[in-house]
DNA sequence: AGTCTATGAATGAACG
DNA sequence: CGTTCATTCATAGACT
């Protein structure tokens, strides 16, 4: 059966989240995490980094996906019986992953005022490396690594339009890479508490 | 086949629409509706439901993948100059029903629940026109003709929105077709919720 | 048997 | 943030 739970073609087209990060963020949401700040993004896309490649914005849209499916259609409970997957595909075929198997304890809110940490994604950046490798004739043999910073999200023209959007796609002859995600560094524990805490190992 | 489409194996685990259903969904499709709001998933959920069980996401998810796979389809575009008025450029593939269309008028699903008395009625279903547009070789991505919302029924004076039907391409050959929903406690005529009328041709 | 295909379901990504 | 698009996974039914 294809019950690979570890995904199948592995086009790295999309992310393709593993179950431990489907579990762990699941988890989360559960937990009354909806919209978590630049912050908590970047806290959790480094953990689950350790289950699989991730980026941050995969991580606010998953996010963003699921507080608005869950109150498009899933609201609709009713079935149970079947609920072909979604929720629950765990099962863990076989933790693929070693038993890095991490459980998370986080503390809810203290107050309501936590929604208001998050205002702007906009403010996410990411910093890309483009080696230009260009093996071309008459490469100039320059593999300086051009990093710019772009927007995460593509922003519309209604506010910062200072900023170029610039769409470093993968091109031709030149690979982007990820090497860091935010603009900020936490250093600190955020506002809101929210601990990844991982045992067994 | 399951021409009684009684649900016979009863597969809790995906929603196997009954022929009855099917047609209603494809009319509504053919008739020009390809997205339907909430309120309007809602409506055809009820409805539907009188032939069998359908849940809400059924319906979004059906009108949904409809709308990808036509347009999926229609990537292949290159026709060669056809009788301008060629309205039959099927490209459906598998047309469905295509001419069964005519006085489609749905029967009142009688299930106990009955309508309720809603307050006050109000247009659920836009009803558009889109005349024929032929499909030219360079052209054929006509922007949506502005699709215009007209009324068989003597509809009091609701917004005319018409809810800026962004994309009205697809079905090229549409000829004029028109839908709308009612709430049957609005007149004591026989509880008619839902009435599809085509007509053209 | 097995494979195709149509299509229901899901969800990542992105738009407005 | 609600809505929509694009891909993909999964499976019932049809065909050989």
């Amino acid at each position: 059966m294809e019950a690979l739970s570890g995904r199948v073609g592995v086009k790295c087209g999309r992310w393709n989240p593993t179950a431990e990060q489907v579990k762990v963020l699941t988890e989360l949401f559960r937990a009354g995490l909806r919209t978590p700040n630049t912050e908590q993004i970047q806290r959790i896309s480094t953990y689950l980094g350790a289950f699989g490649k991730v980026e941050s914005k995969n991580i606010f849209y998953w996010f963003q996906n699921h507080k608005a499916r869950e109150r498009h259609h899933h609201k609709k409970r009713r079935r149970g019986a079947s609920s072909p997957d979604s929720g629950s595909n765990d099962e863990d075929g076989r933790a693929a992953s070693q038993e890095a198997e991490a459980d998370l304890v986080l503390k809810p809110p203290e107050s309501k005022r936590e929604a208001r940490s998050y205002s702007h994604h906009h403010r996410l950046m990411t910093c890309y490396v483009r080696d230009v490798v260009e093996q071309q004739e008459g490469m100039w043999e320059r593999p300086m690594r051009e990093v710019e910073t772009l927007e995460l999200f593509p922003l519309k023209s209604y506010d910062l339009e200072a900023e170029k959007v610039r769409y470093a796609r993968g091109g031709a002859g030149e690979q982007c890479r990820e090497i860091s995600f935010f603009d900020v560094a936490a250093g600190r524990d955020p506002p809101l508490e929210l601990r990844l805490c991982s045992f067994g190992l």
